[in-house]
RNA sequence: GAGUCGCUAGCUCAGUCGGUAGAGCAACUGCCUUUUAAGCAGUGGGUCCGGAGUUCGAUUCUCCGGCGACUCACCA
């Protein structure tokens, strides 16, 4: 980052320079690599020399004269190198001593076992890959113990590269996120669904409460905004006959940063005809403590100190009997929004001086019950005017066919039995139309394609977003989002 | 956006009740041919986040700014 150059980079720079002069190239265009660290560690024998190609990073180092270890870390683990004068001749064991933590090399030589009992290579020849001439976090590790761990959070983040190649957990925890994904994938796919890419900038950004991201396309001179999810597109795919869609990338939202929130994140979203909201309780349940099972060979895991126990099924209560449980009010029998107030100031909660009844119940619901949904809890049965894309129950239209799954006090996602009704969904976003007129800038557009589309019929579904980010915090056991996201946003330098 | 805290060597951190700083690791120079947080001896390394103010003197105190963490707000 800094383009001042520090004394220990100057040293690495001439060393560089030491290594053209004698006609070394110092990032040569490739190697000879034969096995991985693992692969090649697999190969010992105590009765045969078992020969072996490896490269990667080198990590420790430890000379003795005339001897030396290493080791060299490349991405199925790390190998011990065992360097000789002996072996190697002058001129190159005295190369072999200036490679530094961090250079790339690539080492060949026959599979051992030392004194130590460590599987090793002993080096016939090596060659430098890649030199690295920033230095390193200078981590340790011994028995599993880290020490000097690369603690700067903001470096961290900022430079996720150092801490790839230093901290061994940042390692792990995306490799699991990558396999949470693919595992997500795998589930749908068996279960027929198809995966699908929808408009990422889209004219109308629909399908959530949220502030939009907005950009410009110069050729045709219009705003576009950046999706905030693709809810509506996939439900047009399912007008369109495709059954069993989801979706599995990013939406924006022009909103706070918090341990909780990147601008950017990551969204399922999966649709599926003639489903309802019970089927989508039964896939969220099953598939999390599927991938439970299979990534962290458990589904009761711990989180920050809690077990959390995954096992479906999940308790399911509505809406309205949550917040009596925790709070004593019971908002169905409140008639007003003045009554509802009063309840809700009596429990310490204050509201907007507009804000309408179920807003109020809402309000009510996150700031009193929310934090106790600890173990994973299907909210059901929101009230409808919460909830402008949910189909009404048969037995009480004030209420929608919609659950959120809360795990550890945080809603994990959002499901409804889809509303397919055209003339329904005019009149609910003709009612977000008035909101957003009356200054609820999150309220929604109104989408006359979208509409349009429901016109031709879709078949009765039900629909989920699950938010990944937050699902991979909980499997990687973090407190902040941006331990779950590679590159999560901060705010430039300078 | 508000509050609290933090920012000192490449990294992890001490420290200076105001007199321009220290440790461990990393680096450099020796010694060491089975070590593994290798070891032993020696050496170098800092705009103490930036700017302004107070002061004989500021890394330290005050103010402003930058970036981050946490909490709150926002984000169902």
């Amino acid at each position: 980052m800094s383009e001042e150059i520090s004394d220990l980079i100057q040293q690495r720079i001439e060393k560089v320079e030491a290594l053209r002069n004698k006609g070394i190239n110092p990032y040569p265009i490739r190697c000879a690599r034969t096995h991985t660290a693992e692969e090649a560690k697999m190969l010992f024998r105590e009765d045969a020399q078992e020969h072996a190609g490896i490269a990667g990073r080198m990590r420790s180092k430890r000379v003795m004269g005339k001897a030396s270890f290493v080791h060299i870390e490349d991405g199925s683990g790390s190998i011990q190198v065992y360097a000789r004068l002996d072996d190697l001749g002058e001129e190159k064991y005295e190369l072999f001593k200036t490679l530094d933590l961090g250079d790339i090399v690539g080492v060949s030589g026959y599979v051992f076992k030392t004194r130590q009992g460590e599987i090793s290579i002993h080096a016939k020849d090596f060659m430098l890959l890649s030199k690295c001439i920033r230095p390193l976090p200078s981590v340790k590790e011994k028995d599993g113990k880290v020490f000097d761990e690369f603690a700067d959070v903001e470096l961290r983040y900022r430079q996720r590269y150092v801490d790839l190649i230093v901290t061994q957990k940042t390692r792990q925890d995306f490799i699991l996120r990558s396999r949470l994904i693919a595992g997500i994938r795998e589930f749908l796919q068996k279960r027929g669904y198809m995966e699908v890419e929808t408009p990422m900038m889209q004219a109308i950004p629909g399908g959530a409460a949220a502030r939009p991201f907005i950009t410009h396309h110069n050729a045709l001179d219009i705003d576009l905004y950046m999706r905030i999810a693709p809810e509506l597109y996939l439900k047009r795919l399912i007008v369109g006959g495709f059954e069993r869609v989801f979706e599995l990338n990013r939406n924006f939202r022009n909103e706070g940063i918090s341990t909780k929130h990147n601008p950017e994140f990551t969204m399922l979203e999966l649709y599926e005809a003639y489903a309802d909201y019970t089927t989508m309780m039964d896939i969220a349940e099953r598939m999390i403590s599927s991938l439970a099972q299979e990534l962290l060979g458990t589904m009761v895991i711990n989180y920050q100190g809690t077990q959390i126990n995954l096992t479906p099924p999940w308790e399911k209560i509505t809406f309205v009997d949550i917040i009596k449980k925790y709070t004593g009010i019971d908002f169905s029998t409140i008639r007003t929004a003045d009554e509802a107030r009063r309840a809700a100031s009596s429990v310490g909660v204050k509201a907007d001086e507009d804000a309408s009844l179920w807003y109020i119940a809402n309000e009510v619901f996150e700031e009193k019950v929310e934090a106790n949904l600890i173990q994973p809890t299907f909210v059901i049965d929101y009230p409808k005017e919460l909830s402008p894309l949910a189909k009404s129950r048969d037995d009480n239209p004030d209420f929608v066919e919609r659950f959120e799954p809360y795990i550890v006090g945080r809603e994990i996602g959002n499901a409804f039995s889809e509303l397919n009704d055209p003339f329904d969904q005019r009149a609910r976003f003709e009612e977000q139309v008035k909101m957003r007129e009356q200054g609820d800038d999150e309220a929604q557009r109104m989408d006359y394609d979208y509409i349009n589309a429901l016109e031709y019929g879709m078949p009765p579904a039900g629909g989920m977003g699950i938010g990944i980010d937050r699902l991979v915090m909980l499997f990687i056991d973090t407190a902040s989002i941006k331990d779950s996201i590679l590159f999560p946003l901060l705010r430039p330098e300078k």
